[in-house]
DNA sequence: TAGATTGTTAATCGATTAACAATC
DNA sequence: TAGATTGTTAATCGATTAACAATC
């Protein structure tokens, strides 16, 4: 659909970041920037600011800088931030209700429209506004309802076949914070891993001779 | 104290993953596997294991392979899991609380002594065995008590002017949930952020033209 | 016009992959 | 000994940085 360059993953990971930084600029009431001035600000060099941004156009104009609230809207349509996405949250543990309730979901235009577990003692109860279903009732529910992205918030051993299930029933993204390698060969589903023990283990390892 | 050679960052990263499915693969009770068939179990090159393994001395053993519970210790020892580190909580909102329930800091190694918090709604609570303290002590704390990492799940807004404090008063890793780009100049202080929104972020990208 | 700063090309640097001799 | 697989060097690839001409 978009500019068929294809793009690199470090320079895609640092979009984000751009943004981040551009939505409090932008808040702040600051109406232009460098990439020098930019630079100093998120520690990233500024010849790669405008490498990176580079990849999707010219944002900036010589001489004068970037537009703040330009290069921040244009940042949200290439990230995909303002369009509408639905979720649904599969595991209903402590992770699992923090991020139910916490504001990154909606900050990247995601709605929550379900969550599920296999435990009684959770399901039926309220969280996040929401009645936590049976996770019996997944795979039809992904059927009848569009769901774009699953967050997997369960137990390990459960991941890969749920996964698959929703997989098979249109779930395009996952959200993976289950430590598990997933794949689906050839379905064109997207899978975001997120690593947090191995996160902590470079900190431990970052650590333990200061 | 370790090996005076500069290890890179990229190396570092890729560790934990090793470490994690050496785990698995010990729990299951394989005895040895070679850089192949490791390479396909978690999709890394089999050039990339062996050059990475070897940054830290021979694990493996020409003809055979490596043994998996030596090269998991190994790992372990490199990583400092084997090692006992103190945390603190700051911020007991819900991802605070998630984080002091989950199994991720003790499988580290790091125990938790403390959780703190401004709100009164909060504090004096008891959260995974307990009690929230108030963010006016976390000072004395720190200064009274050995305190190697804390984990800075608190609004945006406070987390520098927190982590100062900490610093100052002895903490030397930070786990940085707050999406701010903390600097401590010249304080030998480690932090490691986890940008969960950026993950998203990237996961919307990806899913928004499929 | 002069100054600033981008967009973009070229140079450098580092990380990954390939290859193979060493050796179990 | 022959087969397998490491440890390690060399080749490739890609990402970052530097430089500068274009231009606001």
């Amino acid at each position: 659909m978009k500019n068929e360059k294809k793009i690199s993953t470090p320079v895609l990971r640092r979009l984000p970041k751009y943004y981040r930084h551009l939505e409090e600029l932008s808040r702040n009431g600051i109406e232009k920037i460098s990439s020098k001035d930019l630079s100093k600000l998120i520690n990233v060099t500024a010849s790669q600011i405008r490498q990176d941004l580079n990849c999707f156009g010219g944002f900036g104009q010589q001489g004068y800088g970037y537009h703040v609230q330009t290069l921040r809207d244009n940042l949200a349509e290439i990230l995909g931030v303002t369009k509408r996405y639905t979720a649904i949250i599969v595991g209903v543990g402590h992770l699992g209700q923090a991020l139910a309730n916490h504001t990154t979901l909606p900050r990247s235009g995601v709605d929550l429209i379900a969550l599920f577990d296999v435990s009684p003692d959770v399901v039926g109860t309220e969280v996040a506004g929401l009645t936590v279903k049976n996770i019996s009732e997944v795979n039809r529910f992904c059927l009848e309802n569009h769901v774009d992205v699953a967050v997997l918030t369960l137990p390990k051993s459960e991941a890969l076949p749920v996964a698959t299930v929703l997989a098979n029933a249109g779930v395009k993204g996952f959200w993976n914070f289950t430590n598990t390698e997933l794949s689906f060969s050839g379905m064109n589903v997207s899978v975001e891993n997120v690593y947090m023990g191995d996160s902590l283990m470079k900190l431990c390892y970052d650590v333990q001779d200061s």
